[in-house]
DNA sequence: CTGGACTCTCACATCGGCGTGAGAGTCAAC
DNA sequence: GTTGACTCTCACGCCGATGTGAGAGTCCAG
């Protein structure tokens, strides 16, 4: 198939296949034309790519990924262990991040605490101190 | 204290207290000769742009709730309720973001969960599909 | 008065995953 | 053969907080 079905079939971009495969993650044949050509179990790499972008990880540690993986009629399936380290590091970024921000949330929930304790709003104090214009 | 000092006591770089005064978060004396003068309390102003800057809100909502807060001693504390709807959206955003993270590593759980019952590594099918060098 | 540390103001570079055009070639239906 | 949809390859723009460097002025101790 040429790049605008699989683009239909992923939902990814066009301009976004094309950057995966400049970033080494998909390797379509060329007609001689110069069109890419892509193959069925594309759809399903495609898929796991946007699975892990939209968990953080890089196209770069996706490359390193992406060749323990195969495709599993619907979704990228691991081939291989030797990705596993890899997968592990990212879990636990993963955990971090979300840690990170649970403990900015509380903070901030602290400062809330703190104001509602003068929760009669009291802008003039505000006009004072605000930047300028 | 001029901005080489303030950058000691907080931690923040010169550079981003400059960029900080262009966002309009902080607002120095200067002097004749153009140098930056800051006061005592912009200290704890600056911990508290980078605590909320760590928390993912943009310098631009902190400008927005930052005028509302003042200078509590060692941290910044609020002085009004105006700014309450903005720290609960952010308080969402926070949320989300963090529901978010969890649901991306519960996805590379899954991926886990199948890699663990074929541990034994098996790199030749990883070199075969491997993309170039 | 001199030198070294400090500060000033531009202003460009970075990172990453795309959006968005320009200009040109390709494919398929009519 | 013509048209319109599709595709190709550059290549710059973006966002946001910050790094980095240039060239020039300022401060203060000796």
């Amino acid at each position: 198939m040429r790049i605008g079905e699989l683009s239909r079939l992923t939902g990814a971009s066009v301009r976004s296949l094309r950057y995966y495969e400049e970033q080494g993650l998909l390797r379509p044949l060329r007609r001689p034309s110069g069109y890419r050509e892509y193959r069925e179990e594309d759809a399903a790499t495609v898929r796991g790519i946007r699975l892990l972008l939209a968990a953080g990880l890089s196209t770069t540690t996706i490359g390193e990924v992406l060749p323990c993986m195969v495709d599993d009629g619907e979704m990228l399936a691991p081939a291989c262990g030797g990705m596993i380290p890899d997968l592990l590091r990212e879990r636990e970024r993963l955990s971090a991040a979300a840690a990170d921000l649970l403990a900015a949330r509380d903070r901030l929930d602290a400062i809330l605490a703190t104001t509602s304790a003068l929760d009669p709003v009291d802008p003039s104090e505000c006009e004072a101190i605000a930047p300028a214009t």
